[in-house]
DNA sequence: GTCTAATTCGTAGCCTGCTACACTGTAGTG
DNA sequence: CACTACAGTGTAGCAGGCTACGAATTAGAC
């Protein structure tokens, strides 16, 4: 009998995944705003306001046209402006809107709350743990991601 | 200071699970597959060869138009066939075909050399205790999604 | 200075999620 | 039998992920 793969890790991770961005939207729904997006406002705060979509790229580790696709919405509706960089015109410079700030604090407490019910029954020792091993995981992906990479290589 | 949001245990998921998918389609783009698609055939091959697009739906916990899509994918590429179910005539039935039998063990073999490496470097303990700790965090999401149901009931 | 390479951004088109609405077929109620 | 309720499917349209290709700007090499 083969294992079943609901009890497989990467299907359970995809599952859980799955369910926090669809409770994150309705979360924030009421402010018109999807979970990614108040994700990607909270980046642009911490970063002072503005940074640039090369940084929103490499922070959430996306492609850049997934970016452009965020970056426009949120700029449809008034949470952020894009500029370009004076110094450098290939950047694109993404800035909160008062809009923005504005309904920040909610979305941080929105954000952090949806994050401690996830861990909701654990322990510090339990959580850190937990964290623990999600970045061995994220360092197995990472280390067959350069396994494909040098592949690649070997190709040309 | 605020806690870096890097930390987020929501966001590691996140992050890992879209590693795992970028891989897994990589990784089946060979047969024309993708990593979701390969996870559909793997289940109905666990089903007997046919199953009903509800069951799909239910097994990965995906709402109706998003197994539409796939199925019809699959079924455009000739890995599997939907007829109607003469018994009841709402059902539709997704079979595999022979071409799908004929990759099955090599996509079964990739599908559980991805979840190995996921894991490399985990004891048996460790990895038990993850997917415990990982369940735990699935009954976390689903007793929120109850509260939620509740709520809409009570608006009714 | 010019020509090439690298960086950054944009567009097109695909896959996989979703909600909302409509349609068909079955079941249950009168 | 008719009428309503429910179950399963289908379609439309959106969000967010991707690759591939192209355009513009900067940096570097000659």
């Amino acid at each position: 009998m083969e294992q079943e793969q609901t009890q497989d890790i990467g299907f359970i991770l995809k599952t859980i995944t799955d369910r926090i961005r669809s409770m994150a939207d309705r979360s924030f729904a009421a402010f018109g705003l999807t979970g990614t997006q108040v994700h990607y406002l909270g980046f642009l705060e911490e970063s002072g306001g503005s940074t640039s979509q090369r940084l929103l790229e490499e922070h959430f580790a996306v492609s850049h046209p997934t970016v452009i696709g965020i970056v426009s919405r949120l700029q449809e509706k008034g949470f952020v402006t894009v500029e370009i960089d004076s110094r450098d015109r290939r950047n694109r410079i993404v800035t909160m809107t008062q809009k923005a700030y504005d309904v920040g604090v909610q979305l941080g407490a929105g954000r952090r709350e949806m994050d401690r019910m996830l861990v909701r029954g654990f322990s510090d020792a339990e959580r850190e743990q937990l964290r623990q091993y999600l970045c061995r995981i994220l360092d197995n992906t990472e280390e067959e991601e350069k396994k494909g990479e040098a592949c690649e290589k070997e190709e040309k």
